[in-house]
DNA sequence: ATAGGGTTAG
């Protein structure tokens, strides 16, 4: 056989993703001793990528550069690429930085920004890409996909609003990858009026365009939005895959639409997606949490592999009702199975334990946690332990652990010993635990109504009437409104009728330029009137002022709020956007609590 | 002939 049918025969087996077969021939090459070329190693390396095979990888690369293939192109780009995938980042660069052909490589450039960024190295990845540019390397829609994702954090929203704007002038959107990437960025970022409105715009939707949006309800736990968009899903015809009836479970999770769910369950019979692992841990789960343990047993029964998912999503069923011991004993069933388990599921098995009463053997697994498996843990952690002591009256020790704490407590942490305070009616504890509660989260009013009727038990009226006046003083002051603007890397904070900032006098001259052209015929609609008497200028409209004045014509800006945004504000957005022609977005600042230090780091990517 | 990418569960 010639090196060009072994090639071919390697080439029909990654295509038909067969990566473990295609290494076997690749080895039965070099047996029968055929010296691999260069249109051998991209289809052996990608297997192993594919198979995450680091090791397998680097003795290619010693052939590689044993047959003298370095310098071709494609095998470089092979080599960034698995060494990426294999998260061997840091020898991807070497490739890269050794072979001065690479950097002038739009592929090669791709392959090592996506590495970056999917190893969590986003900044590196910035930095390249803008290397890339200042190399004149051409940039393309790939480049983008690369990016892209790494901004899936509220921090880096501006920037992937740079991407998506320049994506959209160089023409990147036509490709629907890349809008789907952008529209699951700005899901990421919780930014869902803005996915949305991508989605809206899009002509053509394929699968995974609907699957980003519902999956995006989904996790963003706007549970009756994914409903009705997988209805309209199906009203357009578009068949449902398993990703989409993921997305769909999980709302009816939080929905404790159990009958929903269950029809989604006969829909996966039906297509087929029966041995899904994804599918069968979400109906786990939303039997589970239901209330159907009978039902979710059977399917975790069922399942050919359970993974630390599965095991979580059933002993949390469980915990949640009230039947601890089975929680327990499905947990140390787990270990046996080899499975180590991580924070998320000693929260479940935790809340387990309090919930049933099980205070030691609550103690005694949080006490495994971090001697026997090494995890250190979380307020999550101590809030169910404090709850866990504290409902067993042991009030003493649930304020002493929070002391011994080497994380900041939460207001969940201290939320727990008021709670407990309330049952055992200690008023002095109370007093403690409200003060740090307060301060950690001054609005939950819940916190309160349960301390007033602390001392409302005790028959301290003092104590209630001083909690109502707090309440009342609280309520009249509120918290001042403010918005945030970010312009050229910097966040700029107004008050409700501020006249601090520098610019003070433009903004005001602006805003009163445009409510006289909001006067104008035609830019109000009859029901959008008679709404012009509020004394103090809204921080918002402040900021949008200022926006206005600073910002290019095109770009969109993005005003933050720490207050609900009330009908007024909906209003002048609508009607400034209609007069200065510019896209807003409008987001809550509670979501972005890194931004109260008044700066964005973006500056420093950009 | 050969390289880079988008959606999923506790």
């Amino acid at each position: 056989m010639w090196e060009s049918s072994w090639n071919a025969r390697l080439r029909e087996l990654s295509k038909q993703c067969l990566f473990f077969e295609a290494l076997t021939v690749y080895r039965q090459m070099l047996r029968r001793g055929h010296s691999p070329n260069a249109f051998t190693f991209p289809f052996a390396l990608k297997s192993c990528a594919a198979l995450s095979l680091p090791l397998t990888g680097s003795l290619l690369h010693c052939h590689v550069l044993k047959t003298g293939c370095e310098p071709e192109p494609f095998v470089q780009t092979a080599l960034v690429s698995m060494y990426c995938k294999c998260c061997l980042v840091d020898d991807a660069r070497k490739v890269f930085d050794e072979n001065p052909l690479s950097r002038k490589l739009t592929v090669c450039y791709n392959a090592l920004i996506a590495g970056h960024t999917s190893n969590s190295r986003f900044s590196d990845a910035v930095l390249l890409f803008r290397r890339m540019r200042e190399a004149g390397v051409a940039v393309n829609s790939v480049t983008m996909l690369g990016l892209v994702p790494g901004c899936a954090a509220p921090v880096y929203l501006r920037l992937g609003m740079c991407l998506h704007g320049s994506s959209v002038k160089c023409g990147f959107d036509i490709d629907s990858s890349v809008t789907n990437c952008l529209l699951t960025m700005y899901v990421k970022c919780g930014s869902l009026d803005h996915a949305r409105k991508l989605f809206d715009a899009m002509p053509e939707k394929g699968l995974i365009t609907w699957n980003a949006m519902i999956s995006g309800y989904a996790q963003n736990g706007l549970a009756t939005h994914v409903l009705s968009l997988y209805k309209e899903m199906e009203s357009f015809g578009v068949c449902p895959d398993p990703v989409t009836l993921v997305g769909v479970l999980s709302s009816c999770t939080h929905l404790g639409a159990q009958g929903i769910g269950r029809e989604v369950e006969r829909r996966i019979e039906s297509c087929g997606f029966g041995s899904n692992p994804y599918l069968n841990n979400a109906l786990v789960n939303m039997y589970a949490r239901c209330g159907n343990l009978v039902k979710a047993h059977t399917i975790f029964d069922a399942m050919p592999q359970k993974s630390l998912v599965s095991w979580t999503a059933i002993i949390g069923g469980y915990g949640l009702h009230g039947q601890g011991e089975v929680a327990l004993e499905l947990f140390d069933k787990m270990v046996m199975t080899r499975i180590r388990p991580d924070k998320t599921v000693f929260v479940t098995v935790l809340s387990a334990c309090s919930h049933a009463g099980l205070t030691d053997r609550g103690l005694e697994y949080f006490a495994a946690m971090e001697k026997r498996y090494g995890l250190q843990p979380g307020p999550e952690h101590y809030s169910c332990m404090v709850d866990l002591l504290g409902r067993a009256g042991r009030l003493k020790e649930a304020k002493e652990l929070i002391e011994s704490m080497l994380v900041n407590p939460d207001g969940a942490v201290w939320g727990a010993l008021l709670g407990a305070c309330k049952i055992y009616k200690n008023v002095e504890l109370a007093e403690l635990a409200f003060e740090h509660v307060v301060e950690l989260e001054p609005t939950n009013i819940g916190y309160y109504v349960l301390l007033s009727n602390i001392y409302s038990d005790a028959k301290n009226l003092e104590g209630v009437l001083k909690v109502r006046v707090m309440m009342r003083e609280r309520k009249l002051k509120k918290e001042p409104g403010f918005s945030y603007v970010e312009c050229k890397g910097t966040v700029h904070v107004f008050l409700a009728g501020d006249r601090t900032h520098r610019q003070t006098e433009e903004i005001y001259r602006m805003l009163d330029e445009l409510e006289n052209l909001m006067m104008e015929p035609g830019v109000s609609d009859e029901n959008d009137q008679g709404r012009n008497e509020e004394q103090l200028v809204h921080s918002e409209k402040l900021a949008i002022a200022f926006a206005l004045l600073n910002t290019a014509p095109g770009t969109e800006i993005v005003v933050i709020k720490n207050l609900r945004v009330c009908g007024d504000c909906h209003l002048f957005i609508k009607l400034v956007s209609r007069i200065v022609d510019r896209q807003f977005v409008v987001r809550d600042a509670t979501r972005f609590h890194h931004f109260r230090n008044g700066v964005c780091s973006c500056k420093d990517y950009w």
